[in-house]
RNA sequence: GCGCCCUUCGUCUAUCGGUUAGGACGCCAGGUUUUCAUCCUGGAAAGAGGGGUUCGACUCCCCUAGGGCGUG
């Protein structure tokens, strides 16, 4: 007989670690199973700098967040502990963000704290301390199928989070819960009300935890002093619209913070590292079809090898906020490549493109992989070339 | 040297003898969003300068400055 944890044990004799962000969502993650029964043990970490990040609201894990998490413990009554966790977060997850801007790339922070943080040392954390499974916060479901676990697509679309979930490992997965999956944001405010659980009324996170005021450019300026270096703005057609402070400050798609008045909106179409151009264009020019993908994490039943010549059909969500979209997913001399197949607008490297076999709520949530590179329509990509081609010469004389 | 034309928000421009001088792009602020963005809503922002004519001028006339075209 398995508990609502899926654990064949009753809910006294089954250990819990909880990761507490210190938020609503994991607050009442704890509060849900100690109610339920179940020995609950909640860990914060405690991430990054103690600083003006500390204070803003929509944080998580420092100053504030963790002194909330105590005092939800305390409400609770159960067991509460804060690891110190400042230079592995800064290791795997700052520095690999600042490190991607500057080649050009815009990274998803969350996705790197919660595979490496989170899902590799938290989760080793909990288990020597016995615990049968660790329950996070998050908006996501995970249910049983055959002798293991598959991820999926919570019942609040509107908060699901599995994008930022992909890289999760199967091994993960079978060791994981995700208590919130089956609730609704609204339901979940409730039930911290009803607890009385200070965070109640907290507000969301949002933005990067570790960046204050928003503006995550003062932080890798910080970091890499010499990162910011000015370049042109460099329309697709090759005319030299204007100068930017730093290819960091854009991503594919961006149009504001350009401060080039074309007469129609501009978008940015690419950016050279190299030379530290941002390229420019209109709108057409951000459609893409093909991408290839690195550091792919296939949670699908089949290898991912044996997937069949003509690719498998499925659903990507190629950024957070988009609806996912028909896609073709093949190996393609053994790289993992993704067509759209009606296209999508504005696809940056570093971002992730997460797998879906299904749009609605329980939809499998079948892995993904960080986007390596694009490839746009073939007039822009000759456009393109030629822009690099004129450079190379350039540099070359 | 002479003749003709042009000058309006940061940029490109619309309009008119009596208008809250409109739009696009840019910028700013909110909303959305556990990434960065996108997107949505809102906001600030203009008649080159000086004289006239007129009840009233950004609009008509003159001068000055700047720019364009044509011509000895």
């Amino acid at each position: 007989m398995l508990n609502s944890l899926d654990i064949a044990k009753k809910p006294e004799d089954t250990r819990v670690v909880v990761a507490m962000s210190g938020g609503v969502d994991s607050s009442v993650v704890a509060g849900l199973l100690h109610q339920q029964g179940y020995e609950v043990i909640g860990i914060t970490l405690q991430l990054y700098d103690h600083g003006e990040a500390t204070r803003k609201t929509g944080s998580c894990c420092a100053g504030q967040d963790i002194d909330d998490a105590r005092r939800v413990c305390e409400t609770l009554g159960i067991p509460h502990y804060v690891l110190d966790y400042e230079s592995r977060f800064r290791d795997a997850v700052i520095d690999v963000f600042a490190d991607s801007y500057i080649a050009g790339e815009t990274p998803v922070p969350c996705i790197s704290c919660n595979q490496t943080v989170k899902f590799a040392d938290l989760l080793k954390t909990a288990k020597e301390l016995g615990a049968d499974c660790l329950a996070t916060g998050h908006y996501i479901n995970s249910v049983e199928k055959g002798n293991r676990r598959v991820l999926t697509r919570p019942i609040d679309a509107d908060r699901d989070q599995s994008y930022f979930l992909f890289a999760t490992t199967q091994e993960q997965v079978d060791y994981v819960r995700f208590p919130l999956g089956d609730m609704t944001k609204d339901e979940t405010r409730r039930h911290a009300t009803e607890m009385g659980l200070v965070v109640a009324d907290k507000p969301d996170s949002q933005d990067i935890c570790f960046v204050p005021n928003g503006k995550y450019a003062d932080v890798i300026t910080k970091l890499r002093p010499n990162a910011a270096l000015a370049g042109d703005i460099v329309h697709i057609d090759g005319t030299v619209l204007g100068q930017h402070e730093g290819i960091l400050h854009y991503t594919i798609g961006q149009r504001r913070g350009l401060g080039v008045a074309y007469g129609d909106p501009i978008y940015v179409v690419k950016i050279d590292a190299r030379t530290r151009r941002v390229i420019v264009g209109p709108v057409e020019a951000l459609e893409t079809r093909t991408l290839e993908l690195r550091e792919v994490n296939w949670l699908g039943d089949m290898p991912i090898n044996e997937l069949p010549e003509e690719g498998l059909e499925l659903l990507v969500r190629v950024r957070s906020t988009r609806p996912p979209r028909p896609a073709r997913l093949s190996l393609q001399n053994d790289i993992v490549t993704v067509e759209v197949l009606d296209g999508e607008a504005g696809v940056s490297p570093g971002q992730a493109c997460v797998f879906y076999d299904g749009i609605e709520a329980g939809s499998r949530v079948l892995g993904g992989g960080f986007i390596n590179k694009t490839r746009r329509a073939d007039h822009v990509e000759t456009q393109l070339a030629t822009l690099m081609e004129k450079t190379a010469v350039a540099a070359a004389e």
